[in-house]
DNA sequence: TATTGTTATACTCTATAACTATA
DNA sequence: TATAGTTATAGAGTATAACAATA
């Protein structure tokens, strides 16, 4: 349990982390934007999926995440192909050119952070991708919110009539 | 000095952190989105300050700045006086409305993290805060470099200290 | 001529809503 | 009727460039 100061001063390290990412995207190449690598890094990572199953990973909605995945695969680093289980889906995967352009991003990035965090200890660096790792694990799920929800109406006497139809 | 490895691995956090930046910026005021929060916040935090001096704390382009700052002083959050020591500048102060308003900012976010992070001991969020801001010093003013547009040096070579490697 | 700040424009990212095609 | 995914549209953030006023 911490003190609001504390809580203050989390968000304010948050928000000023935004300069790091935002010189990190400086160094991705023109046609592969922040979000087209993150695409490719979570297809690399975890292998064949889903849109949907990405958009989870991303923790963006399913929309922004068909935008990324168009993108991408116009450039031919992914293939989608049909999911024989459920026609409606797609199954994601890593071509061979995107293999190259995942290492290429991914060279050029250990390249920035080697010059920048050239006075840090492996296990500093460490800690501090647990401590974020743990962070992003605390707020789950928190994509956008649908509309209609949760919060039960049983509870609730003012108009449930026109409520979200749980099923 | 870190592996490629870890330095892709913080990359990927570091991605993933803007989940909980996006799920902060959904409990902000409609009129108030996370660039106006964070000129509150710093101009409480450091004082009155100038234009340029905000944009390095920001770490973005001062003509972002003026945006975000144009947002703010529309609301009635701050003041812009003239600087008696240069007629160019603007000296930015925080109005009494705009101490309500960070106030409430502050208010909002705490509730907010103290909900996600609950099972956190104090030393941990004092652990994270501690190394981000480490990782946000590591960086330095990483604002975009101006493109420097060579001013017709007729017969100059010379090599200002702006050497950087264009391409 | 250089610097401070503003404005116009363009691009990226995200969310909502409407739509399709399956289930 | 509900779900997977697409597309259109809108809002926020940032960068570049051109500009005005002052140094």
């Amino acid at each position: 349990m911490a003190e609001r100061a504390q809580y203050e001063e989390l968000a304010r390290q948050l928000s000023a982390i935004g300069a790091v990412k935002r010189d990190l995207g400086r160094i991705l190449p023109p046609d592969c934007p922040g979000g087209s690598a993150a695409v490719l890094t979570l297809l690399g990572r975890h292998g064949d999926m889903r849109m949907s199953k990405l958009a989870e990973l991303l923790a963006v909605d399913m929309s922004v995440t068909s935008r990324h995945v168009a993108h991408v695969a116009d450039r031919g680093w992914i293939q989608r192909s049909p999911d024989p289980a459920d026609k409606r889906s797609r199954i994601l995967r890593l071509t061979a050119p995107g293999r190259a352009q995942l290492d290429e991003l991914s060279r050029r990035i250990a390249e920035l952070l080697a010059e920048r965090l050239k006075d840090w200890s492996d296990d500093d660096v460490g800690r501090l991708i647990q401590l974020m790792a743990r962070l992003r694990e605390s707020f789950g799920d928190c994509r956008a919110a649908p509309r209609l929800a949760q919060t039960a109406p049983a509870a609730d006497p003012v108009a449930d009539r026109t409520t979200r139809t749980p099923a």
